[in-house]
DNA sequence: ATCCTTTGCGGTATCGTTACCGATAGGTAT
DNA sequence: ATACCTATCGGTAACGATACCGCAAAGGAT
């Protein structure tokens, strides 16, 4: 970009000729005539060592440095130690753009997630990091925000990058799948967990929704709760679609007949779970278990009923959905269903790296299944240990 | 790296003449001699299309795609709608990583945090994210697990992928700065934030702890508390002396006299919390305020506290430090300073951004200090609104 | 002693992009 | 008509690293 040497905008500027094989320009915002000026590559400032400057001041070749450095065999074990000492000395740092473009592979990879600041996805973040440092791949992180257009921004930005490959919870309101189909196409590796896309062959890790509700319903039961509700999300959602059919089979296995009123639906809000909680205490046989699918829920329920003088777990069980740091430090602590984020993650780089080392095409994509794990605490613990 | 045909392994193959030109190789696992085959450069998978596919396909040169993407003069308006047009239909995406290395920035910062998970560095990543891919930056993220090694790693593994600045909150382990200080030396744009390292001149993002704390003990004050106890961490721990600064400057302020039993110095833990409270209790002049540096002893502290029967806040007013999600949740939900991290994210990106811009080396580094707020909430609210 | 390996290293092309310089066709001024 | 611009495009050399091929010297076998 040609700026002007006199008001430095670059918006102006006009070829004008050519002088001794030099570009002329003339800024029409300053009417003044300049020729661009070398810009002397010897005196640039190069702040980074690279395989030159080694051969350089050992007097071998670049190609001979590359070799000592990369492992490979074609050189003297006296030589390859000169090098490494020098490389060491002079803090040399391979340029792993050079290295990306001509091996084109970065060893790189994407994640996109709504949002780095749910619990649930950092936890997923950091299992990713924790399997992918280990296998010598950097990782880059992307938020969605929950946003379709920044999604597709994201997935481009990093194929742009040229990641290796891409691990992506889809936002909620992503609801076509052009963007990762092209990619697919392409043949980057996609790793696809918790929100995962289903009209493309990936990879994919999922949590069992159903399962996890299916214990934390039956952990209700061998409480000794004969009504249970269930305070559920929006109908829409899957996830919630998923617990609601665990709470059933649970209600079946143990011949217990389902009773609608105490299925309430809503939007996991705090006005929801107020709004839910006096519909089940206003019913003529009151609850005495509640199965939450969402630990928030739980918690300000079990506000609402201490407020109330009903006693958790002695009057009413809780059991939540979801286990985050302060679930255990209240009073009553709160049993959940721990969801393994952490193990989500490791699960889905795992996926990945069997992709890269994998026997290419000839297998299908796996699928992956992360439990969820009962922890029992106070709010239902009617035998205390 | 040469592989046997036959047994796929790499470390027993030998050199074994030439033939035509080629180099013959030799393997000594299976006794197999074979000559490596050209890789057929035309032939290999490119699946990513480059500004020479979309110029073969218009029949103009290389230089004049580049121009056409690169929004530059010299190319008719004609010729860069054509251009562009074939670009999208191509999907074509720029390849960073030739484009930075030849223009030697790649439009990418580095983050290094101790742990993603924590609550606190996730919000500061989402802040520093905000800024950053608003002014088109992306984002690289490593977690140092509060270990120098993996530190000292992460330092490197972003400089080798030639990230154009370096955000960085040291590890609790970091005690030589030799690492970042090579950095600076060469020249890499270095922000601190949160655990900075005063031994090198860079700008810095800093919490206001003492400010936190004295707002946080002014409070107690102002509800009427007379006798205030300050449940702090190890003393050789910088946030703490900070915070037990604020709380005795606020005291001074209003007259009261510093009483040392109040002062109970920990480690964050749960025990800690427990240990406390009791030598609080059994004081002759109970406090009747207590200011926990960790909003996680602040919650062990209202447990206990209820199980004894004293009422919080008519009996004793808690107030925490750090604002997370349930801490507004519980009952009585908890009075917190919150430290705004996501702002402190937002700014270490913007002081960031101020480098790139600034006029170069003439400004000294700044130093932002990101002020705490006080959540006003149930536990300490005597006058209650 | 001759021929063939083997070892160790240098040279060159290449990855995809941009900067820089040249070149050409057409327009304009003299 | 001639000289000079101007606009628009092409060619080439980088950026830093690696793959591939070539070559010379040393070693080994017959």
């Amino acid at each position: 970009m040609v700026v002007c040497p006199k008001c430095d905008k670059s918006d102006f500027i006009q070829l004008a000729g050519f002088v001794r094989g030099r570009q002329r320009f003339y800024c029409k915002s300053c009417a003044y005539h300049f020729i661009t000026e070398h810009s002397d590559r010897k005196s640039r400032k190069k702040n980074q060592v690279t395989i030159i400057d080694i051969a350089e001041r050992l007097g071998v070749s670049a190609s001979t440095v590359s070799r000592a450095l990369s492992g490979k065999s074609d050189i003297s074990e006296v030589t390859r130690q000169e090098i490494l000492k020098t490389a060491r000395e002079m803090d040399y740092q391979p340029n792993l753009l050079a290295q990306g473009l001509i091996l084109s592979e970065t060893h790189t990879i994407g994640v996109i997630i709504p949002n780095i600041e749910r619990p649930f996805f950092a936890s997923v973040v950091s299992g990713i990091q924790q399997v992918a440092s280990e296998a010598g791949y950097r990782v880059m992180i992307c938020q969605s925000n929950e946003s379709h257009q920044t999604e597709v921004a994201n997935v481009q930005a990093l194929v742009a990058s040229r990641v290796d490959g891409l691990l992506i919870c889809h936002s909620i309101r992503t609801e076509t799948f052009d963007h990762i189909k092209l990619q697919h196409r392409k043949g980057i590796p996609i790793i696809h967990f918790d929100r995962v896309c289903n009209e493309i062959d990936t990879p994919k890790v999922l949590l069992d929704n159903e399962g996890g509700a299916f214990l934390a319903v039956e952990h209700l039961l061998n409480q000794g709760c004969k009504n249970i509700a269930c305070l559920a999300g929006p109908e829409n959602l899957i996830i919630s679609r998923e617990r609601e059919s665990g709470y059933l089979k649970a209600l079946q296995k143990y011949d217990i007949s389902v009773r609608s009123e105490l299925m309430i639906r809503g939007d996991f809000s705090t006005a929801h779970a107020s709004e839910g909680i006096e519909r089940l205490l206003s019913l003529p046989q009151k609850p005495d278990g509640i199965f939450c699918m969402h630990y928030k829920n739980a918690i300000e329920i079990m506000v609402k009923l201490k407020e109330r003088g009903i006693k958790v777990p002695e009057d009413i069980c809780i059991v939540g959905f979801g286990d985050e740091s302060l679930t255990a430090m209240i009073e009553p602590s709160l049993t959940t269903i721990h969801q393994n984020p952490y193990l989500v993650g490791q699960k889905a780089a795992s996926l990945f790296l069997e992709k890269m080392t994998g026997s290419e095409e000839s297998q299908t994509s796996k699928t992956v299944i992360v439990a969820g794990e009962l922890i029992v605490r106070n709010s239902s613990s009617r035998n205390k240990i």
